[in-house]
RNA sequence: CGGGGAUUGGCGCAGUUGGUAGCGCGCGCGGUUUGGGACCGCGAGGUCGAAGGUUCAAGUCCUUUAUCCCCGACCA
């Protein structure tokens, strides 16, 4: 993308209404617009990171098993009426409204109910599971406070995964393998070093559940980890039990500010019973279907990542997840110069390099400066001064030096063959 | 929902004891510049979150209200 057609604009100031770190940043570079309190916008550049996180979490999703769909955002009262959670009461995150005939609807918070009304459609024999199905959806949820940016918002992207099991063991088998697809995200995301599967309370099911932890001190959860042992628990599962259960001290434990990225639990049949979600054995008996929910929070995912690697210069992306891998910026507008960058982003373009081309009239410390804020992992400098060496200088945005290099090292850092580069 | 703070051009801010608004950035035009957010000149842009009140006079005082931020509570 050339940044001269980018609409958005960075700014030298942070908003004053945002103390959080990933909101000021993400607004000072243009990725965001706050619409109010707990609610923004995803402009081009936070776009393609939310785009980025997805097509790793759609990668490994589909990866064991899962199958993608987009569920609708309007949900009807009588579905949620026969769990019981349609009552204010039980659920005080709703938002409501009446369509034009007076039917009263709600805005979807979760899809749990909507999805097993729509699974029970398609599922009629244990030879229909396991089924699991799963989407990116923007929820709506009537928080009493937003707060901390897009970490916890009234309305965000997540992902959430559903699993029809015929069986406890059918259901621990795609559970386990959740986790593992879990970690993986984490760790193609830059966050795997440090985030916990974390212990938490189960329900009525099983001894625990499982919550994503990420230590990230503008989180708003405390979790007690053990870093050698991998181990990690919630505060509300500490106890001489979990410990002695878990095999670790009380006083081997250290206490961290975390955020919760992920979360999955297993509802066993409760749901299934309630909705009357069933399906036909091998004996031509009716049982119930046993039912698992994953869930990611993409939006709050991304504002992690922003807190966690942004330094005083702005932000800072790992590369996975970055608007763009590259930044070339050309310096003045000097004709062989021009010709040697458009050359340059062409190239990598068309090889399938992300890259944002800095071919503005402006200074350049004002590049400079924008490609920090921007946080994109590799800048790629042109001017007369590289034109006249034949070389590129580069510096990495986590490098305080930069370097001449050639259009091989260029090649080689990105992963490019040699032909690609003629 | 309880407590605290805030609201003044697009953004960030200043406005002393009430006397009818100012700075920086940004923006437009002209010129000089061009390797870490350049400089000079000219110019556009607000009636001070909203409503009501006190006063000869309110951005400054009073009341109500809305919104935003923080702490707490809440978060299947």
């Amino acid at each position: 993308m050339r940044l001269s057609k980018l609409f958005t604009k960075t700014s030298k100031t942070t908003p004053a209404d945002e103390t959080a770190k990933n909101a000021q940043l993400l607004i000072q570079a243009g990725f965001i617009h706050k619409e109010m309190a707990g609610v923004y916008s995803y402009l081009p550049l936070g776009l393609m990171v939310i785009e980025n996180i997805k097509a790793i979490v759609r990668e490994e999703m589909n990866g064991i098993g899962g199958q993608e769909l987009i569920m609708s955002g309007l949900q009807p009262k009588e579905l949620w009426e026969t769990t019981g959670r349609w009552s204010d009461e039980t659920v005080d995150v709703w938002f409501k409204s009446k369509l034009k005939s007076g039917a009263e609807v709600g805005f979807g918070w979760t899809h749990e109910e909507p999805i097993v009304e729509t699974m029970k459609q398609y599922v009629d024999s244990y030879k229909d599971l396991p089924a699991n199905v799963y989407q990116f959806q923007t929820k709506l949820r009537n928080e009493l406070r937003a707060k901390s940016g897009i970490m916890r918002g009234r309305e965000f992207v997540m992902k959430d995964m559903y699993s029809c099991s015929t069986d406890a063991q059918q259901h621990e088998a795609f559970y386990q393998a959740t986790i593992a697809a879990y970690n993986r995200v984490f760790e193609r995301v830059g966050l795997g070093i440090d985030t916990y599967v974390t212990f938490a309370s189960g329900g009525a099911f099983t001894q625990f559940s499982h919550e994503f932890q990420t230590i990230c001190d503008a989180g708003e959860d405390i979790i007690y980890i053990n870093r050698e042992k991998g181990i990690a628990l919630n505060e509300e599962v500490l106890n001489d039990k979990t410990l002695a259960d878990l095999g670790v001290g009380r006083d081997e434990l250290e206490k961290v500010k975390s955020a919760e990225v992920g979360n999955i639990f297993n509802f066993g049949t409760q749901k299934s019973e309630q909705m009357d979600f069933a399906f036909t054995n091998e004996q031509g008996e009716r049982q119930y279907v046993h039912l698992g929910s994953y869930g990611i929070g993409i939006t709050r995912l991304m504002g992690v990542i922003a807190e966690k690697f942004a330094d005083d210069k702005g932000l800072v992306w790992p590369e996975s997840v970055a608007p763009a891998r590259v930044y070339i910026a050309r310096l003045g507008d000097d004709e062989t110069v021009t010709a040697e960058a458009d050359k340059l982003y062409t190239l990598l373009t068309a090889n399938g390099v992300s890259v944002l081309y800095d071919d503005r009239e402006v200074r350049p410390g004002q590049k400079f400066a924008d490609a920090d804020l921007f946080g994109i992992p590799h800048r790629i400098i042109i001017s007369e001064k590289t034109v006249a060496a034949g070389t590129f200088e580069y510096k990495s945005r986590v490098s305080d030096t930069a370097e001449a290099i050639t259009l091989d090292d260029v090649g080689k850092m990105l992963g490019l063959s040699t032909s690609q580069l003629l």
